[in-house]
DNA sequence: ACACTATATGCGAAAATGTGCATATAGTCT
DNA sequence: AGACTATATGCACATTTTCGCATATAGTGT
């Protein structure tokens, strides 16, 4: 039931399922993740590690990089059940329009290149 | 957006996920879902409330009761595929065996004569 | 080892959430 | 209509969540 909830909680919020949905297109470091939705970098981290808590993400480490990925043989059975709705939800939402075009510009550089 | 994350949410608490369990079930008034969880008239009111929001269930009055009962052919795509998800989950969940031997001893008599 | 990098995290503040108590509401039944 | 009932809800309070800032951490590359 613990786990339950806490798989609830993690999709219980948009950023997180913005970044899921980000994800869906293609795995992403942290600072891809910033740009892509547009947020400070320790709202990036926190809500991967969110994520990835709740079993949907998986994480390795790429050079200077931490890569996220949706992790496609999640071992929670529900995990996997909820990918597959998140994959057909949201198709032409303005703001996942928006998230996939600033993903298309993103370059893997730290949050200290991007600083504006 | 607004609406998938209105959704999750409803699932990210353990009291709402335990009345929709009952609910799989058999459809329920207010105090049987009081009786079946052991918990407060306000608090199964709200919860309830929120989950109807939500779109899981719907609500008919039958006498001196509003009847609550998931809601089979729910509008929101998300909602149908969620219950599914739902109705495979936490089987054999001891809170679960508790509420559902409350809930076959639950009577559909109001909260002022449950009162302890 | 050292300088440098991306990422994680402790802390504090603001906002949101869940609940009990008491009461309002809306409908029933005689 | 009036008494009574189950349910909904306003309010206050405690708890939790989210996030930015600053800093710690862990790993890279020379």
């Amino acid at each position: 039931m613990r786990e339950l909830v806490k798989v609830f909680r993690a999709l219980s919020d948009e950023t997180r399922i913005r970044i899921l949905k980000v994800l869906l297109e293609r795995e992403c470091c942290v600072c891809e993740i910033m740009q892509a939705l547009d947020i400070s970098q320790s709202r990036a981290s926190r809500n991967l590690g969110i994520l990835e808590g709740a079993g949907f993400v998986k994480s390795r480490r790429e050079g200077l990089w931490m890569v996220y990925a949706i992790d496609e043989q999640a071992m929670n059975s529900y995990v996997a059940a909820l990918i597959e709705v998140l994959r057909g939800s949201l198709v032409n939402e303005e703001i996942m329009l928006w998230d996939r075009e600033r993903l298309s510009r993103a370059v893997r550089v730290g949050p200290r290149a991007i600083r504006k």
